[in-house]
DNA sequence: ACCTTATTGAAAACAATTATCAATTAATAT
DNA sequence: ATATTAATTGATAATTGTTTTCAATAAGGT
């Protein structure tokens, strides 16, 4: 299963990188133009394989379709309920907040996720 | 549009106490055992309804469908990427954990979701 | 050029949820 | 009790976001 360069594949790693964490419509509209006639199943497919080997991040909200980002280390996001848009945090990740959780009868805690929900300064006025 | 007291209302809300963390189709399980009339829609439409006036709580995870609580204050949950379930974790909500984002240009945070991944004790055997 | 196999495109399948709408029923007024 | 009326229901269709299927295509090595 050794994978293959594509241009579909880099076409898609290129949407990523040009967009703000766009979800996969919008990937799947943006490689579109170049390659008109790439298949939605294609980008889905890509956007995956991508994320699995850790070329690009997958984002999933407690709203709306999954997005993807091209910084690819660990930080959270804020999202604005009103226009949707994904915000980088600049706050460095919290240390091992599953210390913080008192005697959870051995769950061994792997990862954590942290969103926040908030309205941006634009859909503020 | 004052609310009305109907028996599915009312057997939609206990079997959410009754389960643990249930999803939309083991709640319909569990009450159309009772009622066995009782349609898919008017189960989701109920508890979206309990969950809106605050009588239950409406839990999005990270993967899978959505839960619902009968605890209703701010606490987080962790899910067993092994066997599904959710625990509530004995962790009191993080305070204001939004002044730990320097300089987020103007968002006004108004909320946030931490949700622990990992692995139950029953799923570690 | 040839072979093997990953990848593609198109469409269907899927999962979770919401919308539609006529028929029913709870709460209220009569 | 009875009529009124608007919320609610049940059944189904529609939606949304995503994955699967599968025959056809194309990469990359030999």
């Amino acid at each position: 299963m050794e994978r293959r360069n594509t241009i579909q594949r880099s076409l898609v790693a290129a949407a990523v990188q040009k967009l703000d964490h766009p979800d996969a419509e919008q990937v799947y509209a943006e490689v579109v133009r170049e390659h008109p006639h790439i298949s939605k199943a294609t980008v889905y497919r890509n956007l995956n394989l991508l994320a699995e080997e850790g070329a690009i991040g997958k984002v999933h909200l407690s709203e709306g379709a999954d997005r993807f980002d091209c910084r690819t280390g660990k930080h959270y996001h804020l999202r604005c309920r009103v226009c949707g848009r994904l915000f980088d945090a600049k706050m460095p990740p919290l240390d091992a907040p599953e210390r913080l959780l008192g005697g959870t009868d051995g769950f061994s805690v792997e990862d954590h996720t942290l969103e926040f929900i908030g309205v941006c300064a634009d859909c503020q006025k």
